[in-house]
DNA sequence: CGAATAATTGACGGGGTTCAACTCCTGTGG
DNA sequence: CCACAGGAGTTGAACCCCGTCAATTATTCG
């Protein structure tokens, strides 16, 4: 686990969907005086487990993690994928500890907000206080969404969505919303969505059959994004263009 | 809709449930001075609209809603029952527009909290930005529960935690936790769980032979509050003494 | 290379949906 | 008071999507 003490927020190439966004230059230098350290966490390893005492949000700059909550009786459930710039540990402000586990995907790298400095900056800050409360509704939002999907979708439907999802997330932050490597395992994607394994591979499959896709291990590349798009059901939010819907299928 | 334009959050029944919960009584003096007014709305009419522009969060004061999100093919999915205490409109802080609708399942009132002002005022005291905070996240923690609940177990455990989470929170609140009449219709229920109606009436009937509840419409009555809590598996939390496990079913 | 884990594929069964008919409430108007 | 309409809820029968179980293949790693 490495440590470097020093934050530089405006260099930081994903801080338009982090913390910083909605934030002035000047503000930007108040809040990197309270990012206190950088942390590389590789694959499998847990930024915080289930119990542990709240200490302050992580953000992330670099890699993948999933979120996981666990049930009494042992079974456990994904609830987000989280990317470069997105928050972790919004869950837990309330109640002080940690009622979900967040592990590292792939080599990662986070950068720690420590509460109490987050509370006081916040409260000097309006702007900071606000994207505060823009994040945590956002989360709080896009959990609706994924609600939605898990009581009235099929399973195809699902995976379609979280394709999409992946893609448009990757899109957003430069890289090719049509090919990618995913940083989760079918495993992990089949509890996300609430699906077994076999369901998961059978929908990989037939997506590769009918066109829309095409699969190598964790490499996807999708083929066709205006079928896969319908079947989410979903207004993917891509950066550049999307693409015309003239070769779309019926 | 009536209009009432003095609140007191020092009187009311279910502050501390609300955003007054952890506040200094000077705090919630000022915060009192926000609060503009009590709206009254009868079932089936809606506190706001999806698309609506945001203006502020509601506190409920009396009565019930449900949170609905409607997907661009037209389907809905219920996010949530709230009820006396709890706030609404979290989900659009960010956004500035409603992304989901609330209605009243019966006839209820409401508190309004400006944005602006609340903004304000949680830049100037510490303990309400501290609040808002708390609330956001449990909404986000209630959520992630929800979620485990619907990827991973079956349509009757899933009955059965309603039941015992609408149990808890009338015990809370001071009510029975064995017998209360449902606010939401059959299809609302269904809705919510990710089910069909038929499927929620057979398991009604079949919690009924089971002799875990007595049901007339919408009067419900647990007979084995412990039995339906193991069917439920979660630790649901009563304001006074949970009952003991002598009798219960294996 | 061999063990272990991840992923695929097939056969089968069941939980829950779908479709359809029926009953029960509730309100309304003659 | 009753007739009637209409929504809400119940019940039955058939189907099917997806989970379960099991065997096989691919991949990673010591």
């Amino acid at each position: 686990m490495t440590v470097t003490s020093y934050v530089r927020c405006s260099n930081c190439a994903v801080s338009k969907f982090c913390l910083p966004h909605t934030l002035s230059s000047e503000d930007i230098g108040q809040l990197e005086g309270v990012v206190q350290q950088k942390r590389v966490l590789h694959a499998g390893e847990t930024l915080y487990h289930t119990g542990d005492h709240f200490e302050g949000l992580f953000a992330i700059s670099s890699g993948s993690f999933k979120s996981v909550v666990i049930a009494t009786n042992g079974d456990s459930q994904i609830t987000e994928f989280s990317f470069p710039g997105e928050i972790l540990g919004f869950d837990a402000y309330h109640g002080k500890t940690h009622n979900s586990f967040a592990e590292a995907l792939e080599t990662s790298s986070v950068c720690f907000l420590p509460q109490a400095q987050l509370d006081l900056l916040s409260q000097k800050v309006p702007a900071l206080q606000q994207q505060l409360y823009n994040l945590f509704s956002a989360e709080i939002q896009s959990n609706n969404e994924f609600l939605l999907m898990m009581g009235k979708r099929s399973a195809e439907d699902r995976l379609a969505a979280l394709l999409i999802n992946i893609s448009s997330r990757y899109s957003q932050r430069g890289y090719s919303a049509t090919h990618f490597r995913l940083s989760m395992s079918r495993t992990d994607i089949a509890n996300y969505l609430g699906l077994t394994i076999e369901t998961v591979s059978r929908l990989i499959r037939r997506f590769q059959k009918e066109g829309l896709i095409e699969v190598s291990q964790r490499d996807i590349t999708i083929i066709d994004l205006v079928g896969l798009s319908e079947l989410a059901g979903t207004h993917c939010t891509y950066e550049e263009h999307v693409p015309d819907a003239s070769s779309g299928t019926a």
